[in-house]
DNA sequence: AATGAATGAGGATTCATTCAT
DNA sequence: CATGAATGAATCCTCATTCAT
């Protein structure tokens, strides 16, 4: 009974947090996060006020719990493809599909996040993201340096050209994402990591 | 004479405007565009409020008057490169030293100014981000086609590789700006345009 | 049952509106309108400055309420006098206590209206007291041109003698609020019409 | 010598003194008082704002000398007509002409003048009215005295009657500043002073 | 005497957060 | 739990006045 009870204000609880979550989204990628008022956030969830502080403490709870969310998202999405099982050929692929198929599904809330808010919760953010990027880097890196032991790639700065891969990924996302590129992503990443591979590959 | 006259309250027009846009121009960087205030600039800048205000007449006048700065800066550093003389390894080079090396001198404003502000502004701030991306782009594609023409590189598709090359200059510049990688942006620009180029060189 | 609800909130909201509207009408009557501000209202009205946002939405706004409440109360004691039942001595003594008895009511805070605010918003203002006044003037034009037919007063120019009762009702009103004359309304309207209608009445 | 160059340092004072007056009263009656700034006076009078300083030590002393003038004149051209020679018609008469010809010349400076302000100098220039339409009242009231004495009008009580007149005469006078009302003032003063001339007489 | 750049106090307005119902 | 009225700190901007040149 009380289990039954519990469990039924859990549902509540989630339904609701999601409700504003999913608002919130909503307002911060159309107006910006400054531009975004708790009002807003409380009339597009169709609640009052008051209840979305029932939920989250602050406006910046509610922020940091989005970019939470995208965050292990685009890890999820974006890490494992690397240090998985296959070739570098196709990881480069699944790579690039993961990034801008992320990009392509969260759309500049993301973005937004890292540029506004308080210094200090910024600064929290940038950190986020930074593990991700460097996580991805550094999966790169390793998995380059690797592939010049066995000879499959040219010699070559491992390091660098994990930089290079990773910000090719997130720059092309980022295009995407403001619409100044269209076009299926899969085709997208297909071009890029057989021009990267190429680049890459010993001869 | 008078000419000299002129000259000097223009001397000091222009020094004051210097001193506010590089004191804007820091907290816009440190504390985003939401989080700075006239009273931080003025203070920044060493003048009283009410002195920012007869040379710019609003916020949002001063940070348009930076972003056009440097997004002139951006375009006059970028595409030039590409549209000059000299064979593709080479433009490669340039082009991503241009970009990077931007990147390293301009920190961070020009990406805070995409994602805060009202959605107006903002959106006029974006189409201008737009029309330099976009010049590059085409650059890009222009030449790619041509060098396909000419047998110097492999068939591809060169509106995509154009974006390829947009998006890891710029991702790579962001990563730089973000200080998550360091060291020469020359030697990222070669090992970049070197990768690259083997991508695209016809064997 | 749901009607009460509804009609409670109503309540509370007048309430707050009159609260608001009571205490800037004294304040503005004080201090002038330039000499009124958004604190010192809600400081008046015994609430917090931004409570005063929540009913009216800027200063302007509040300006016009009441000028938009006067206004049309003016009109309803001033105009049906005139228009109504009943011989022109009469009408003229009714048109005279309805003038001096706003004014006395209203104190000064109407006239400070016309000559404040922005050139724009003042446009508004004098144009919605000219059609009281223009109301006025066309309702006496009209009566006095009747009589004239009907030989009940002296041959005269309707038009310029109804300027001259508007006139001095308005004048005497002024004088009034201003505290440079006392004694009850109704004496000065009766001694005002007697004379007048002497002025005017056909020997 | 010295007395010459005294003369002409005060001719150029004078003519500073005039030049910001004359400028100002256009400002205050195009924009209101409140509305009216230090700058737009220097501007309309085409010197420095500093040099403005030179000459009034404040806005509000400007205000004061225009004021002042203004209110002399007044007080010159519509009591004499009260208290000079002549029969009460030709002075109802003179006294109408003098008070709907100021108005007509001044335009609405005056009236601004009563309700901006600071509360200080407000209470100050309210008394200097008060002064003067005092003074219309009590010449009234004695002449109206006198006459009922000497039997050439008919008996009534002087003092209200003395503030319909002056009520008439300003509350005409301000319907012509407005606009509302044209044609010549001589031929709006005729008709309201025969009018009342025939309220008042004896038969 | 004349200038106009610099100042900063003052005021309107917004919005995150609280709390009584 | 839910509500939304109330709050007031925070911020942009204006403009009267001063003062160095």
């Amino acid at each position: 009974m009380s289990a039954s009870k519990l469990k039924k204000s859990d549902v509540v609880t989630d339904f609701r947090r999601g409700q504003v979550i999913a608002a919130a989204r909503e307002r911060f990628t159309k107006h910006g996060i400054a531009g975004t008022t708790m009002d807003g956030i409380a009339q597009a969830a169709g609640v009052a006020k008051g209840t979305v502080y029932l939920y989250y403490k602050s406006k910046d709870d509610i922020f940091r719990q989005i970019l939470d969310e995208d965050l292990t998202h685009f890890h999820e999405e974006t890490v494992p493809p690397i240090t998985g099982a296959g070739d570098i050929e196709h990881k480069l692929r699944g790579y690039f599909e993961g990034v801008l198929g992320f990009f392509d599904r969260k759309k500049d809330f993301c973005e937004h996040a890292i540029f506004e808010m308080g210094t200090d919760v910024r600064k929290k953010a940038l950190q986020r993201f930074e593990v991700v990027f460097k996580a991805q880097v550094q999966a790169w890196t390793g998995l380059l340096d690797a592939a010049q032991r066995d000879g499959s790639i040219d010699p070559l700065d491992a390091r660098a050209t994990a930089v290079l891969i990773v910000g090719a990924a997130s720059g092309m996302g980022k295009q995407r994402l403001r619409g100044w590129v269209s076009g299926p992503a899969e085709a997208a990443a297909a071009q890029a990591s057989r021009t990267l591979w190429k680049g890459l590959a010993a001869r």
